[in-house]
DNA sequence: CCCGTTTGTCAACAGCGTTGACAAACCAGC
DNA sequence: GCTGGTTTGTCAACGCTGTTGACAAACGGG
């Protein structure tokens, strides 16, 4: 009944992902993508509702790399670090679609997969319902909150964002002493590293207040 | 020297920081900016090189409402605590604009000031230079990085928000127990209290790992 | 066979950031 | 007191965005 559909939402979003993958998040319009597709813009209003809604499907389509697997022998908190650093490199490729997914969770099928691996390693770990619950917000809020800030530089070529980086540091550095001591004290370890190391430093003093929190109880 | 200057970078940010206040950071447009100036769009880029260099300058303005002062017998944890929670509140209210101060700090006057006083507490809780860069990145990470995330829903109505949040509990509830047990587990406890509450849980665990990290030196 | 539904196309709208040509208004120098 | 140069705001326009509504093609069920 009806004409026959060249299109479908499947065939689009992986189109879409296509795109976001080889040209970067920004390219990911209507009228581009129905280049892409060999289609009108507007042809992609049949299957979406809006453009919004599309980019929440691709968005979940990249969590499909997130592998959640519990590795033999890796204990709780080795797993959930791989998967929170695996989640927020994955974040990072769509700047504003990472906001998307904890602010909105999607509820789509790669964002619950991930959702459940957590809240299994937790319970894993020994932490009872609530204590999971406030572990868990807290490890996506840093992970993907992490994301959402770094994606912007990290479109950046590696070159590009080293020298960024050095930039500022001086730039702390060159404060005035008077006004700014800390500050001038500590120039010359801020911003050292990757965003990753940072991250994956920042997580790791996250994970230290979590196991923490267990051993209370 | 030339036309008198009806228009100042002093006088658009402060134009450009109420109409985000009343009317929301969607609205900060240069044509509507114009409009509440009383004078053309065209004009905003005579002062400011780009849109995004003018959103640099609103929202380090935001960023005055933040009071880094110590308060008398509060340790260093209260007042980087009490520093982060404001920081995080201030940014909600630029949903976009808070990605950009984190991952491009715009080194402008209010974004030192609150670099320098969290660096200052820091020192003052006895971290040395590394340990205090390490931690000052995982404090912003995790505090601006939440606020990105988080914007898009705090523009809703506080009714609308409870709602969605038991919305989503309500579904996680309803997955599959052979599927996803450890979600199902924990439904009840997922998405509770507020995002403010989240957030505060979060950075108490961080700063957990953080006091830890300095009792090991 | 025909009718209704589906699905893609096309033109168009309102909005966005931004540019370039133009004009008004001021100040410095003569 | 004029004149030239610079500043600063205006106007029209470009290319881009998401999105809508009218239209047409093509299929399947009665």
């Amino acid at each position: 009944m009806g004409r026959p559909a060249s299109l479908s939402r499947a065939s689009i979003i992986a189109a879409a992902a296509l795109l976001v993958r080889e040209r970067g998040v920004e390219a990911l319009t209507a009228r581009r993508l129905g280049e892409a597709l060999g289609c009108d813009a507007t042809a992609l209003y049949r299957h979406f509702t809006t453009m919004a809604d599309l980019e929440r499907e691709v968005g979940d389509r990249f969590l499909r790399a997130v592998d959640v697997r519990a590795r033999v022998g890796d204990d709780w908190r080795t797993t959930v670090r791989r998967i929170c650093v695996k989640l927020r490199k994955v974040q990072l490729r769509q700047p504003r679609l990472a906001a998307l997914v904890s602010a909105a969770p999607t509820r789509l099928a790669n964002e619950m997969r991930i959702t459940e691996a957590l809240l299994r390693e937790l319970g894993r770990g020994g932490f009872v319902g609530d204590q999971s619950a406030t572990a868990y917000h807290a490890l996506i809020e840093l992970s993907v909150g992490s994301a959402a800030i770094d994606a912007p530089l990290a479109a950046q070529p590696a070159a590009d964002r080293r020298r960024t980086y050095s930039d500022w540091r001086r730039e702390y550095a060159q404060l005035s002493p008077a006004q700014a001591p800390a500050s001038v004290a500590v120039a010359d370890h801020l911003y050292l590293g990757t965003a990753d190391s940072r991250f994956e430093a920042a997580l790791d003093l996250l994970l230290d207040g979590i196991s923490a929190q267990r051993r209370v109880h």
